[in-house]
DNA sequence: TCTAAATAGTGAACCTGGTTGTCTATCGTG
DNA sequence: CACGATAGACAACCAGGTTCACTATTTAGA
């Protein structure tokens, strides 16, 4: 294996890409009418959802203590991409829910990344791309949607 | 197009993919002697290299404030992994130097990620894993190292 | 040559996002 | 109906990032 690339490419480039959409993403976000959203906020207003969470629900999805999921809140809805209510039928609970401004961030993000993916589609020939993507998952957890991104640095 | 993957599932592919490998690296770091360094520090310790560097340099190179890196380099420094010692030529500079733990660190790194590529090669084949090296360096910036990981996330 | 600009490092104050521990209010069950 | 489990909030702390300000040294130019 002596004329195979150093293994720590991969990892490299693996970041390097996924960092390329994010940036691009939040650029295209930015000039959208979304200057201040973070590349993390939108994680967490994916994990939300449109149907709306609890904070120690977003904690256990996001991987982090109810405590930082709350403050991430707390600053989302400062922003104004969230809002919060009580749950009328378990007065302890605190729904989170995405605002009107939270759902509009929401789907013009998956418009952007549909828009990159035809990028790199056009670049690399559609074929490769879903090459890519399949081999792609079969190296990584199969349960897409548990990516636990804050903090996991450090 | 509406036959595609949802743009989003390629930027989570690839991000579950580097985190993948980084989880595995350090996991296999700890078991080999080296608990407690993060993956942040493994990228740094990357940037500053066998020959060493300065806190200023380290700072460009990683892209964040050289006050930032100085205090990474600090934590590095208590840990063992780094050392400083004033130039000679320049007795403003301070020479950030691997320790030999810190040496010991990066070989064993350096080994532990081609294991683990040669993992995704058995499971994909090295034909594909190739392929999806040469695409992603088709999509991402040419000069592989200047990752600024740091903080870029936030 | 000598002064002024540029550079290296450090410290302080602050921000964000993470942690754990503690506390209260509410729910649900034996 | 009392007690354990749960939801949320608050505090203290940590890591790593930022900017601003300052000192010490080097370098370049009038």
């Amino acid at each position: 294996m002596s004329n195979d690339p150093p293994g720590f490419e991969l990892p490299l480039r693996l970041f390097l890409g996924f960092r390329t959409l994010i940036d691009a993403l939040h650029a295209e976000l930015a000039r959208q009418g979304h200057p201040d959203v973070r590349p993390m906020h939108g994680f967490v207003m994916q994990a939300i959802g449109v149907d709306g969470t609890t904070a120690v629900e977003l904690g256990r999805t996001l991987g982090v203590s109810k405590q930082a999921a709350g403050k991430t809140v707390e600053t989302l809805e400062r922003l104004g991409y969230v809002e919060r209510a009580r749950d009328p039928r378990d007065t302890r609970r605190k729904i989170v829910r995405l605002t009107p401004r939270g759902l509009d961030a929401l789907a013009r993000s998956a418009r952007i990344f549909d828009e990159l993916r035809a990028g790199w589609a056009a670049t690399l020939g559609e074929d490769r791309l879903r090459a890519l993507e399949a081999d792609l998952r079969r190296v990584t957890p199969h349960d897409a949607f548990r990516l636990d991104i804050p903090g996991w640095f450090g």
